[in-house]
DNA sequence: TGCTATGCTCGACGAAATGGACAAGACCAT
DNA sequence: ATGGTCTTGTCCATTTCGTCGAGCATAGCA
């Protein structure tokens, strides 16, 4: 499906995507119309979703991250659900099995802004917060193999 | 810190980091010159983390995702800090108060690899596994303002 | 053996990035 | 006010890059 050079562009383009396809194409030994194509098809077959760029939250003045837990209360799944995705804050959220429904990541400022945000949510479910501390794994590949 | 300016362009950099600097500069009204300079800067200050990929685990035969809940044996911090940071099918992992003392996010093809993988923790730590079923809010920026 | 698919290279041309010289405005101390 | 300087911008010439068409090599297969 991916063979190793799609792989070894994909590796080269995780740490710099916006590499110039000349020399993208000479670290991996093809000539860049090569590269190119392979790039448009790697789109195509969406296994690359998008370029894009990592900022720094803390840049934004975002200086805080949690991890929150959310069960909803009974009947209120998808109005919880929709109030998750109209939380600007909440960068990320997945629905998953077990006694929470979703976990989220939330990026606030103060303390007063948490609080602020999670009264919102607290009317609909019950939540469970954990402040972050620090980040042991930044965001990486899974292992291409 | 971040003027108007530096917001837009990041705006349209999130969306396709692969813009020409002719065309980005066309969007935001300036030359190509000043647009360059701007990026620079933002890379300088650390706003601009990385230009990068985001690359669908699926495509690499990741269908399964689960976030996992990891709390260390007493004297065993350390050792399991370490040993999140090995397997490289945790994608991403933070450090959180709490009664976790880790939350990371796991890519596996199978349950047969994800006992596998939480076998290795489970002599150290407690955990506790949530599958993925679906990304209510996909990886986004907190709001600019 | 010969047909076709795929995936590559090469070279030429138009498009884009870069670097240098310089201008406009904000701010400050004299 | 005057002049210095710092920042951020433009313009233009030069260099570098991307794209397109044409053609070649290899693999799979009737």
């Amino acid at each position: 499906m991916l063979d190793e050079m799609d792989k070894t562009i994909l590796g080269i383009l995780i740490e710099d995507a916006r590499i110039s396809l000349k020399e993208l194409s000479q670290k991996v030994g093809l000539s860049s119309p090569s590269v190119s194509e392979r790039l448009r098809r790697l789109e195509e077959k969406k296994v690359i979703r998008a370029f894009t760029v990592d900022i720094d939250p803390a840049a934004l003045g975002y200086n805080l991250t949690a991890i929150v837990r959310v069960r909803p209360l009974p009947g209120m799944l998808h109005i919880v659900e929709r109030l998750i995705q109209e939380m600007p804050e909440i960068t990320e959220c997945d629905k998953v099995t077990g006694d929470d429904c979703f976990i989220g990541k939330l990026h606030f400022r103060s303390m007063e802004q948490l609080d602020g945000l999670l009264d919102r949510l607290a009317e609909k479910a019950e939540t469970n917060t954990s402040i972050v501390k620090s980040s042991p794994v930044k965001r990486r590949l899974p292992p291409l193999g």
